[in-house]
DNA sequence: CCAGGAGCCCATGTTACATCA
DNA sequence: CCTGATGTAACATGGGCTCCT
């Protein structure tokens, strides 16, 4: 807890209190524990004032309590309750807020992870495509004639090598090499769940045996 | 200086009532 | 009128802090 800035007052016994008038005499008072409960609402002029009270400050210095509960003629242990609850309805608002705000920031990394993950995916079949056409080529001994070809292969299936992939396929290879060179490409936000299939996509160059220097070529 | 009790407050959870759809 | 949901004043409990002896 932290450090209190009050300091406490010299005991002061509840009773003693009696002089202020409190609440309208308990219409529908019932008994609790030997405690009478009187369950009147307060008026809204006393929220008004409480809440403005609790907006400059939501700790009462007890000086300011009792003057609050004179000015409102409550008691001032009706005062102290009220601000205990209003800082339990204050924080458990607070939480929901927080429990909003990650929820989206969530929900944000998860709609960016899906779209690495599909990115992945074509950047997958792109190398499988080169992998193959470089294992044609150099069984056939047709260099740069081969890599011509391999073009209509690419094209005939929808996927081009543009400066884009050919900046990606580098990143995969620094990784590779161990190099601690960051990829823009990549998010790095090994967040929660994301974790376990985040190592899958970096780990994606184990499963493709294929020179990198070669395929750039 | 230290220990212990008194008196207060706090956070948290619960109860009981008021109000509303 | 009844009923379930919701809001909230008041209470209970356990623990921390300050002050005093």
């Amino acid at each position: 807890m932290e450090g209190r800035e009050y300091m406490y007052s010299p005991a002061v016994p509840e009773g003693e209190y009696e002089i202020f008038t409190c609440q309208q005499p308990p219409q529908t008072a019932r008994k609790k524990k030997n405690k009478i409960v009187n369950k009147s609402r307060f008026s809204a002029e006393q929220i008004k004032s409480l809440e403005s009270s609790f907006e400059s400050e939501t700790r009462l210095e007890p000086r300011k309590k009792v003057q609050l509960a004179r000015e409102l003629g409550l008691q001032p242990r009706q005062i102290a309750i009220w601000f205990q609850n209003r800082r339990a309805r204050w924080k458990s608002k607070q939480i929901e807020n927080e429990y909003k705000t990650l929820k989206d920031n969530y929900d944000n990394l998860a709609s960016q992870f899906e779209s690495l993950k599909k990115e992945k995916q074509s950047l997958l079949i792109q190398m499988q495509i080169l992998g193959d056409l470089l294992e044609k080529t150099h069984g056939g001994n047709e260099d740069s004639k081969g890599l011509e070809g391999n073009g209509a292969v690419c094209k005939s299936n929808n996927v081009n090598i543009n400066s884009e992939t050919k900046a990606k396929l580098n990143c995969f290879q620094e990784g590779m090499e161990g190099s601690a060179v960051m990829c823009p490409h990549e998010d790095k936000t090994g967040i929660g769940n994301f974790e376990e299939e985040g190592q899958g996509l970096l780990n994606v160059t184990e499963h493709v045996h294929v020179p990198f220097a070669s395929l750039e070529k």
